[in-house]
DNA sequence: CCCATCGATGCGACAAGCGAATGTCTAGCA
DNA sequence: TGCTAGACATTCGCTTGTCGCATCGATGGG
């Protein structure tokens, strides 16, 4: 085989420096040209990458010229152990960059806010934890605008958020996942429970139940959107508990789709009819400008997946 | 002051791989301008050399671009400690090596015969180990050619030793230290004892202690070039025991210089007149092509000061 | 005594990588 | 809203490090 001229330009596939190569594999076969034709190169090259790395160490030699091959000389078996080490590490930071680059390591942050962690979430979770297991994953729990902050601050990569309102795109990357569709949540006893579908306005005198006392920023915007202004008749914060208030038929709420299959069986819940926008998009959100990890690609994907396929329900 | 031109061909001064030093200084800073500063560079240089590195990890950026800076990603994060540790490694490598050739670090393996230990060895090495204190120095202790043997072997780096005939000038580099003149040893009550020098001759026909039953090969050589033959009366290895068959009148015996000092002092030494070639000379070898130690190098130095100190006395 | 082997070196060529200048993007400000 | 400053990316020309090839000198073995 004619041997190939020229191909020093190849950037090394790893980290390799060069001379910490040359130098070990000289040292492992104490010869100069053993180790060229090891490394692909000729002897001419082995013996000047070794001269001027004895220059750069002071101009000490590593290795005696003798006339059957070289041999380490005292300051050649200390720089050894050295080089070995080095090797070691940076094969040791390859190995652990690939995996991260297969998502098969590193870390992945992530934030949701709470019915999101009714099925989207856990559902895409199994999924990724299955494809990805060697990646630590770590969650948080919050409200959008918390969830948020702590993308900004760094210490999410990825969080899983609603646009209640105004969508704050400003230093965001916001990823749709799905619009969520609402729920009127009413006693199963209650006159429009078997109605089916219903719209907003119907509910105008009804009293409502919300976790908070005033409607913006809510669900209940929505509600502000058909023009009427929902009255708050109990401020309960607790989704277990709002069930417990709706089924003892002190009001309704509002349900968004994700919470909807965790829903006892003695409440009714009528889909919304609302000509306008949907009730709220679900997001998957990253900071703007920063790189996501292979990781956050990954589950950014699954995600994806899962929405698909509660959309599809 | 203007920028000096084109200095990116000055050698490295100690064995840093660029893009580790680029690489770190930039995690540092959070900045290719203030890096490059740092570096005396152009942020030029710093943007390709980074940008080069990421291309050669995979292409994972290493770090995100940021209007006001730069900031490590997860894969930066990982690969900085990896960087740390090579560093350190090298930085300790080249402190190692630089002790070494200060003579202050290393190791030094010398051999060395008997009577060299009278005087000679630890007197050189008292200065040695006063001078380099950090070198771990380990003695052996052996006939000629048994050193010589172990310095062609690899397991000394210095042996001193002393031609008893023929100089085996081979494989070894030998470095004079002196010539060593001999002395009779006779009983202090001994006809010749109060008569200063004598002839070999004289003493022809008395009763020989020798370490050999043989002269040939042993300081009794020197009899042999003024042509007699001398008569064998006891074999006596021991130095100690050599005396005592001395003092008790059974015989006379030679002694070489370095040994003359520590003789008891009912034995009179008597210089021998040997007008041709000394009896022997003291030599420091060591193995030819093989590079000597700093440490080597020194405790060579310092052998031949003391033997021109005993030269003197 | 000649020859095989191994490392060192001169030569020509190629590309890696520098500096300098310029382009592009963003944030802050009036 | 347009302007300016700061920061990284890119292009260009040139120096220089380093390769392969060919050859030399030294050293042991047959």
């Amino acid at each position: 085989m004619a041997a190939m001229p020229n191909q020093h330009h190849v950037t090394d596939p790893d980290l390799s420096t060069v001379w910490l190569r040359v130098f070990l594999e000289v040292a492992r076969h104490g010869s100069f040209t053993v180790a060229a034709r090891t490394l692909g190169w000729t002897q001419s090259a082995v013996s000047r990458q070794i001269s001027s790395l004895e220059g750069a160490l002071g101009g000490a030699p590593l290795f005696d010229r003798l006339p059957r091959g070289v041999r380490l000389t005292e300051a050649g078996r200390i720089l050894a152990p050295y080089a070995e080490s080095v090797t070691e590490a940076l094969h040791g930071a390859g190995r652990e960059l690939a995996a991260l680059r297969e998502a098969a390591g590193g870390r992945l942050r992530f934030g949701a806010f709470a019915t999101a962690d009714a099925a989207l979430v856990p559902q895409a979770l199994a999924a990724f934890r299955a494809r990805h297991p060697r990646v630590r994953v770590s969650r948080e729990e919050g409200l959008t605008p918390v969830l948020l902050d702590r993308l900004t601050a760094g210490h999410l990569d990825l969080a899983v958020v609603s646009t209640t309102g105004g969508a704050p795109l400003e230093p965001y990357e916001l990823h749709h996942l799905l619009d969520e569709s609402l729920y009127v949540a009413v006693p199963a006893d209650h006159p429009l429970a078997a109605q089916g579908p219903v719209r907003l306005a119907r509910l105008a005198d009804a009293d409502w139940i919300s976790g908070s006392p005033r409607p913006e920023g809510t669900l209940l915007d929505a509600a502000l959107r058909q023009d009427f202004r929902p009255r708050v008749a109990h401020v309960v914060g607790e989704w277990t508990a709002k069930q417990g208030y709706v089924a003892a038929g002190l009001g309704v709420t509002l349900v968004p789709a994700l919470a909807a299959a965790s829903v006892r069986p003695d409440i009714a819940l009528l889909p919304v009819l609302d000509e306008g926008a949907p009730a709220r998009a679900v997001y998957a959100a990253t900071a703007r400008g920063r790189s996501l990890t292979p990781a956050g690609e990954a589950f950014l994907a699954t995600l994806r997946e899962a929405a698909g396929q509660l959309r599809g329900a």
